[in-house]
DNA sequence: TTCTTGGTTGAAAGCGTTCTCATTATACAT
DNA sequence: ATGTATAATGAGAACGCTTTCAACCAAGAA
């Protein structure tokens, strides 16, 4: 069923049933009435080819992400997923593994598939393609800190403000030797966790000794660091792990070789989950927003295609703030309950 | 850049271009390495929407699921894009939240689309629109054991067998009194695992009191059902829950309430997941291979796609058996391990 | 030389829309 | 009735591609 046999069938030109279709104000009631009625007799919808052949759009946003195997990133993808649907918006997914050449060839991909914008993920773009996205006036949101060009769209959380609450938290109770169990890439988010680990220590006021380590984010990570601690016998007074995974690990290490947590060494993750607080010791973490992140990332993609955001040369961040939530796993806090909850 | 400008460049008509693009064989050697580097020197790539237009295809194939909430649904998302990422299809991606309307639209959208293929997930679809999908000649995979139309392609783990095992395992271990903690949807997942109950009760030797309840998926669903449990003095000798959520919830309650697990009462989850393993005690449970289920759909559904199925009136079900890992929340079981693992 | 064969190529129709522009219908004032 | 402004409609080009069909060309056979 096409556009030309409705146009048939309703008595009507192929341009008024379009007209119907796109303009209905265009359109005399009684006309619209009988063309609408065909349309659904025939049970018709437009060709979305045709459709966006013309239109040079196609109701459709990209989310380049890097995986889909941590909690962070299926928050993100729910809530882009949520608002997309909500504003009738297909979304079309891709997975770049962290890899920037497959990430580029998703990108021109996502172009010839000309989707009306992109929401690219911990981008690791080259220059020379975000450019030429640029020129195409191909709105973009990027979720993650790195800034490609200078008037990229960004939203993020504030990990280093995080990391700083949670160290500064740590240095509170009276640590004095503080150990970060990172990631093994090199990500952004790992610079701002360092920052806001060295912001908190330039802040305490006596000397805290600060280490850190790589591990991948994944329990069996966290299990081998802590225990090759163990087996140097240079167990930190508290060890701020990136993830919840690698701390889940820790804890069953420490277990493992009977280090009481958080007697012997206080434990503390960046990201908070639904297991965190049902651990034993309940862990203390970082609470992030990150479905949030993606409903954001998502509305404000969309306020720059229906053009309600003035986009060009106006770098427009948002920043969201992760909650410290404060457990069982970094000792006695009966004294600081009270001020962050 | 389009095909036409190409041409020109080319000093070739417009369908020699395309011949180059769609049928390299048919064009003279030197003349299509003269066209390539044109189309090379001016990146240009076809226009997928004119493409799509004249072919009735896409290269993309739909993923319909309920939500992207759930470890299980984000192994298979994952399995799925990895696959199709490596056959070059893209996956235009649809949360139906469980609501059928909403899945009917996704289909709608989707087959206008023309997507050339698609996946559902735990399908709820009523028989009308599944018949128009068939008529339509649309290959489709369903991942979940309900089997809408009588030659439809299934892909799903014996969750049935899986709970068998899981309960034979309890009532092997002594225990006279179990109670399962199910999903509060009357899904086909739950009434797989009512079965492979009652299979096992049946094939006991003695007695076995078995309840069952329903609890929303998640901590807080697993916790409060405890809770109600010991404020009514009725717990079970062995608790089998659903998801690992549920379970790390019954696990906090029982602990808030000094009820010993395994001592006082056994516990296991019918959903593995990186946690379990660490949780203390280690938690008991269903390893479901869902990535590979993704990707197995994703295989099927492409090999039917290209024809290398047959798929018409010929179902072809492929089911994937969960692996039991048993642990330390079930009781002593050093018998058993040898057997399992 | 002329005919045949088969490999290369180009012209143009079609895919299903949207949109511009010209035309026709309607309403209202004169 | 007549003219005029405006609303409603239709004809046809355009979007960028694929494909059919006819034309062309070279090489070998008669």
């Amino acid at each position: 069923m096409n556009i030309k046999r409705i146009a048939e069938l309703a008595g009507v030109s192929v341009a008024t049933v379009s007209r119907v279709i796109n303009h209905p104000e265009r359109v005399r009631d009684k006309t619209r009435e009988h063309v609408l009625n065909v349309m659904h007799e025939y049970n018709y919808t437009p060709n979305w080819f045709a459709q966006s052949l013309n239109l040079e759009s196609s109701k459709t946003i990209a989310l380049l992400i890097p995986g889909i195997e941590t909690n962070f990133f299926q928050q993100i993808i729910s809530g882009v997923e949520t608002v997309a649907g909500n504003k009738a918006y297909a979304v079309l997914f891709g997975q770049t593994s962290n890899l920037p050449t497959r990430e580029a060839e998703f990108v021109d991909m996502m172009i010839n598939r000309k989707v009306d914008g992109i929401i690219q993920v911990n981008s690791q773009l080259d220059l020379e393609k975000a450019l030429s996205m640029q020129n195409l006036g191909l709105p973009r949101v990027h979720i993650g800190k790195n800034r490609i060009l200078s008037n990229d769209t960004l939203c993020y959380l504030d990990i280093e403000e995080g990391a700083l609450r949670m160290t500064r938290h740590l240095i509170e109770l009276g640590h004095s030797s503080i150990m970060a169990l990172l990631e093994e890439t090199n990500s952004s988010t790992s610079e701002q966790m360092n920052s806001g680990f060295h912001r908190a220590l330039r802040g305490a006021g006596h000397t805290v000794f600060f280490s850190s380590a790589q591990a991948e984010n994944s329990v069996r990570g966290g299990y081998l660091t802590v225990q090759r601690l163990i087996l140097s016998k240079s167990i930190p007074g508290a060890l701020v792990t990136a993830s919840d995974l690698q701390a889940i690990g820790a804890m069953k290490a420490a277990r493992d070789a009977q280090i009481k947590i958080p007697d012997d060494m206080a434990l503390a993750s960046l990201t908070d989950s639904a297991v965190c607080s049902v651990l034993s010791p309940a862990l203390t973490a970082l609470e992030l927003p990150s479905k949030k992140l993606g409903m954001a990332a998502a509305r404000m993609l969309i306020d720059q295609i229906e053009g309600i955001l003035p986009y060009v040369d106006m770098p427009h961040d948002l920043i969201l703030q992760p909650k410290l939530k404060i457990r069982e796993s970094c000792g006695n806090t009966q004294d600081f309950y009270e001020w962050f909850d």
